[in-house]
DNA sequence: TTGATTGCAAAGCATTTGCATGCTA
DNA sequence: TAGCATGCAAATGCTTTGCAATCAA
């Protein structure tokens, strides 16, 4: 049993929950998936593996997860919850690009002392915290300057990220 | 005329849209008000001006305002878009208390020039970003500290950040 | 006059909830 | 056996859209 399926089901038992399939299929494919999946997204693959589940045990356990510690809720403005690995994962930000969706993650030591003293600064004690950069990646700043260039006009562009799953 | 109507009108011509009794109403309510207000907020305010006037024709606009760049969005965690003055507005960014729903202005300028270098690391375009923190502020620490000695035990706390307008 | 705008009602979407049935502990 | 979990359908809540009637340019 990995290391993630014993906190998870620590957690299960310290809150008087119990142990179910569903539960730890749901588990067992978001482990490995790397990726910021939306409740959606995993509930179709955990489908692959056993159609009979549900769309809401999959919101169920995707919280449930999240409060053992596991999951990690990101919003990259698309309308849509997605979650990241969070046990033994260093904390990252995100850069998101508003034409192809395009995640890069990073992390800045600076960035986390910073807002530190922050909040220090305002008595305010942080418990989590979410920075999102949004602009354009290299990759697409390139092909809009190739077609301004071919058609000597801007490109009508996406108005927000959408993720980039299809 | 102030300043802020004069980039409104401009928008609006250069869009070839129209100048409208109700797109200047809320703009001036908007305008009169210093908060984050969600939509809803700001319909409710402008109802009482004209009671004519339409839930949808607010979302219009504030829709409008955001890209004439005298609104901005922000998202605090409790699923409705709130808006703040955008123009000639220093950036800033938000603490939210996850308790009563206090929301912190704070700016950086450490903290931007961060951003930016991580931005340029990555070759990435940053157009905007959105750095929030959240946490609990000082007057509901003492308060639960309050409540810890009376009753001995932690109190049951909000899951998160519910706006604090009544 | 023409096309943008408005307000209403209806539709959309992601997420949550009610509830009868099924299953863990 | 008791009560949590599940899956379906229905409900929610915010936001958008369709559309006929209005209105600005």
């Amino acid at each position: 049993m990995s290391e993630e399926q014993e906190v998870f089901l620590k957690h299960i038992q310290k809150a008087g929950l119990k142990r179910t399939a569903q539960r730890e299929l749901i588990l067992e494919v978001f482990l490995r998936t790397e990726e910021h999946l939306s409740s959606e997204d995993l509930y179709r693959l955990v489908q692959r593996e056993d159609p009979n589940i549900g769309q809401t045990t999959v919101y169920r356990t995707l919280k449930l997860l999240t409060e053992a510690g596991l999951a990690r809720e990101v919003r990259f403005g698309d309308g849509r919850t997605h979650y990241e690995h969070n046990y033994k994962h260093q904390h990252h930000d995100h850069m998101i690009c508003t034409e192809c969706g395009k995640i890069i993650e990073f992390f800045s030591a600076e960035l986390e002392a910073i807002q530190d003293q922050m909040a220090a600064k305002f008595k305010f004690e942080p418990t989590q915290h979410s920075l999102r950069i949004f602009g354009v990646c290299v990759e697409c700043r390139r092909s809009s300057r190739e077609h301004k260039k071919l058609e000597g006009a801007a490109q009508p562009r996406v108005r927000l990220a959408t993720t980039a799953d299809k």
